[in-house]
DNA sequence: TCAGGTTGCGCAATCGATTGTTTAAAATTG
DNA sequence: CAATTTTAAACAATCGATTGCGCAACCTGA
């Protein structure tokens, strides 16, 4: 079933006798129209209800003010706290936002960007999915340039703009804080290692190890596909139950944490006394599981803002783009609750 | 900066020697094109990369495969869920989505319903804010025959398309759990009572009260604005401190009903023997805080994907629209945790 | 062999807004 | 008052895909 026509600017033209040109122009308040004229029309079109047809003037002119934005999944909360801030950011300035996810698909992500190029997005802001080794899909916007902006899980070897936390400083600082609170064998649950975020949270766990003389003791690193509360839950369960158990384990993301502390919690482990734990991000569940857990803030809504902020920048002035550098690092910090904080224990 | 313009059907028939009217239809199969022509003519595209430049067709169309979403916030827990539904849906059937926020002002909802409609949306999918009272900006909508669908939150008197879950029957069903565990005195945290959600849960609530011969008493029940963390904890601290403190709790989301169980610690309260609580919504915190926190299953994802579907299934055939009705309402069930559960205390 | 039918494809208008180029009228100048 | 400049608005092409209509070329059967 079609859409009935809405009212057009020929209408308009018709019903004010001036040509659809003359209304254009007076919509936007073009120098060659009189004042007068000006007036006139708009108090007509808001009479009569014109709303533009943005797929027109968008077709014209070659440009839609429309992100597309392609994600994992959209329902969690890293990722949904990224798209609020990306739309915030973009609707302040009269942008939309066109939103796929992938489901860490490889194949919805290529058939993703694809529907995005096709929609003829102004630019595109996306983070990796956990198969995406080839980037071959996000060449197509460079070559109609436009501006294609990486958030957090980012390739290596592409030259376009980058938003990014120091994961590997996060991690080293995430890792130095649970010795400094005296543990001595701390289990590092890591992500898929060719997904920068992952890699470098690992890498910062073990020169934190080195810089520390701690010898690196590989049965204490547990790589995750999807790091799920039920990979967490079944690392720690094998962890604990080994000769020698770790008394510190720092995670690649909150879900794998929590699920940590559970499961430490039902074995009857003390936390932080028997074993300190330290996740990443900050989700809602970080605060509320008992005792609270300590992480690594992550800027989601900045970050999100920052992503718009590029593909804007870009579009405006394509000049600037060797000024400010394309690769943005976004501070992070650690937020120290319970779950890792031995010295303050009453 | 404006984007290069991309290769199009007109490129490919001058490269063909074949006209742009034969091209278009050789990519869609048509049945006045012969196979070797359409052989040729996808090959060459394929070959040539190709891609069909959606915002052209949609507007000779008069029918863009897009479909708006406006809601309230989108990093919140019910709501990303309901959007990875409304998406997943969607692109399964080539539809696109359009996302836009309102952050709970009107003011916002308001110019988000305008740049969506600017956007020719084949449909729109909503949830009304927490000021929204009035409903005119989705008539436009209608009046060129765009199907409107409503989710959760939805408005009263307004014929088109809603998608909800049976508040009523959620909240007499946990209500009437907190009794059957013995609770005497149970308060409620209510939401904003021009919200339907809102207002049945509360209605639920006295409902169940009134049929288990309980005389219902205001001073349980506290109204809030927003059902924030903040509210939840200053509403449980107060109604504790009074000479007949509540043995129960019926909170209308999760986030109020975990900020009572986090302050109700504090004070050195058990839960559930000295107060149980149960919330609404299954957030992902419910099941991670301290006792486990009782709730109501909200199917976010099965109710965004029946969205699109009303959307989809308008848009195939307008006539079956008296034949299913337009109103969808979703099953939900309690889900017993710890915070309630004093049947089955070790 | 020819009227009538089918097949395969091109022509040209259309969707609604935009914009470079004209043109007509008004205002200014000498 | 004629010449020139300025002002105001119209004309027409354009963006890329779609589609009703028309028109050859070919096929069929009588």
């Amino acid at each position: 079933m079609k859409q009935k026509k809405s009212f057009t600017i020929y209408d308009l033209a018709r019903k004010l006798n001036y040509s659809p040109s003359t209304i254009s122009r007076a919509l936007k308040n073009h120098h060659s129209i009189s004042a007068k004229t000006i007036e006139i029309i708009k108090k007509a079109a808001a009479e009569e209800g014109y709303r533009p047809n943005v797929l027109a003037a968008s077709l014209r002119n070659n440009q839609s003010k429309t992100i597309g934005v392609l994600v994992t999944r959209i329902n969690r909360p890293f990722i949904s706290s990224l798209i609020s801030g990306i739309e915030s950011a973009a609707s302040k300035e009269g942008y939309n936002i066109l939103i796929s996810q992938s489901n860490d698909s490889y194949t919805n992500e290529v058939s993703s960007a694809k529907a995005l190029f096709d929609s003829r997005v102004c630019g595109i802001i996306a983070t990796l999915g956990m198969e995406t080794e080839n980037i071959e899909h996000f060449k197509q916007f460079e070559s109609i340039n436009v501006p294609v902006v990486f958030v957090d899980r980012v390739p290596v070897n592409f030259d376009t703009y980058n938003v990014v936390i120091d994961n590997y400083k996060a991690a080293y600082d995430a890792t130095n804080h649970l010795i400094e609170q005296g543990c001595k064998r701390i289990a590092h649950f890591a992500g898929a290692q060719h997904l920068n975020v992952y890699k470098d949270r690992k890498q910062g766990y073990l020169d934190a190890l080195a810089q520390n003389n701690i010898e690196p003791d590989n049965t204490l690193i547990v790589t995750m596909h999807s790091l799920s509360a039920e990979e967490g839950k079944a690392a720690t369960a094998r962890l604990i139950q080994t000769s020698t158990p770790p008394d510190g384990i720092f995670c690649s993301n909150d879900t794998t944490a929590v699920s940590a502390i559970l499961e430490l919690k039902e074995r009857g482990y003390r936390i932080p006394e028997d074993v300190a734990v330290i996740g990443f991000n900050d989700d809602p569940i970080s605060s509320i599981v008992s005792p609270p857990l300590s992480t690594v803030f992550h800027p989601a809504l900045e970050m999100g803002e920052l992503c718009t902020k590029r593909i804007l920048g870009h579009l405006s002035n394509a000049e600037n783009e060797t000024k400010n550098s394309k690769q943005s690092k976004l501070e992070t910090h650690l937020i120290i609750r319970a779950s890792s904080d031995r010295k303050n224990l009453n």
